[in-house]
DNA sequence: TCAAAAGTGTTCGATATACACCCATGC
DNA sequence: GCATGGGTGTATATCGAACACTTTTGA
């Protein structure tokens, strides 16, 4: 019988995206009350409790960060290298954050997704969060920023499987421009708006508004909403 | 401080490919050693030990199993309910097989491709290992049966994005019609052999070989071979 | 009337699908 | 010569890429 077999902690980290100013940002929290800086930032994430699967932990996370029940969410790695826990202010600040000796943490990264214009209501645990933009993602403790790297192959994969999820990141009211710099930050590309406005237009699901944009000084923009419900019917692709 | 953090083993679980007869096949190992039946068969795995990452820990496994280092193999999904390791009799297994009061298990899974006609050489461990037809997969312990199922989402979103894992489940030498085959196993539909064939043509790095089948009562099928450093240089897809 | 972004159509090449016949071989 | 599977070609529809001009609005 082997003694050396692994009893570990195992935590959740989410990679929640958001979007706005034509850019995607991710949720970061701060990871220690008394240090406020933006060095100081990373990936929300829990251990899990005993009783919980993954998925229910990331929820918990999220429900926590955000007030959300019940977000969109979808796994996507395992990190498990054995030397991701081993900085030493990393270890330190597991000791004091959870408990001490944790001497080997493994971690199952999620992909999230928030309209960035909704009100977060935080509780207790998380200081402070903060929307960063993903030109400007500091260095994070552990794998952190890996794991966000990771994310980003990960999520175009998503998009191409469920349209629907580029919906959740856009208010419920957007505009067609909206939509193409959204896709345009998630592929990190220009794409022809003419040719993208031809994708929209035979998705049924995306529906055309009366309203449209006021007070700019330039032709206004239609409104769009997204119907959920005929979606998850009959599933679409962009 | 909580005190219900989880502190937990960790595993992992292989679910190895092998394609015979047009039908795939998955490697299953004999749970025990006593008890001789196809009822007692499970997916190939081990806990990790303590300095190993999973990935290191899957292509372990796979050594173990196969006499093959490494293996092409590909993390998929973490798997953590509560009580995926709840049956009494799966827990009176991790008894015996590792150490008593695992109380709890999270495995992650890998998909991973084998040549079935590679000869197996088996360490120790695995007193026994068996292809088994896709058709025929028995009950298996944990949630094993639930592991191969997603596997088989995952391996054609594998396929689609690298090909050349393709050739990994077929012979040095192999026909159009076994690759033929292989894509309608792994898409579990008709594919017209014509298109197919056109499909086939354009890809640079499946090379016709001078030699043909012998002793077939009908025409004989060329042989081709799969050039993979050529393909490793210029990623193709089908 | 100008600046700025919204919105619209056409052409072309590539790709996917559907479909039917001749070829080589062993019996 | 016939049964069996190997191998090829053509027509059509669909999709994606490239590309330029007109419209609306506020300043």
């Amino acid at each position: 019988m082997k003694s050396n077999f692994i009893h570990t902690y195992v935590s959740v980290d989410c990679v929640v995206f958001g979007f706005e100013n034509n850019q995607l940002h991710i949720l970061l929290v701060q990871r220690d009350a008394n240090k406020i800086d933006s060095n100081n930032m990373k990936l929300p994430g829990s251990l899990i409790y005993d009783d919980e699967d993954v998925d229910d932990a990331a929820q918990r996370v999220l429900l926590e960060l955000t007030g959300i029940k019940r977000m969109k969410l979808k796994q996507f790695h395992c990190f498990a290298s054995p030397d991701r826990a081993k900085n030493p202010e990393d270890m330190k600040w597991l000791d004091q954050t959870y408990q001490p000796n944790i001497n080997r943490l493994i971690t199952v990264a999620y992909l999230s997704l928030c309209k960035i214009d909704r009100k977060l209501t935080n509780v207790s645990k998380y200081r402070s969060s903060k929307w960063c933009p993903l030109s400007e993602i500091p260095k994070m403790p552990f794998d952190h920023n890996r794991i966000l790297k990771e994310s980003l192959t990960e999520i175009r994969k998503w998009i191409e499987m469920d349209v629907s999820i580029a919906f959740e990141l856009l208010p419920n009211k957007f505009t067609i421009s909206q939509l193409h710099h959204l896709y345009e930050a998630i592929y990190n590309r220009k794409i022809d708006i003419r040719n993208f406005h031809k994708k929209i237009v035979p998705l049924n699901d995306v529906v055309p508004l009366d309203e449209k944009q006021e007070g700019v000084s330039h032709r206004a923009a239609r409104y769009y909403k997204f119907d959920k419900h005929s979606y998850n019917k009959r599933k679409m692709t962009i």
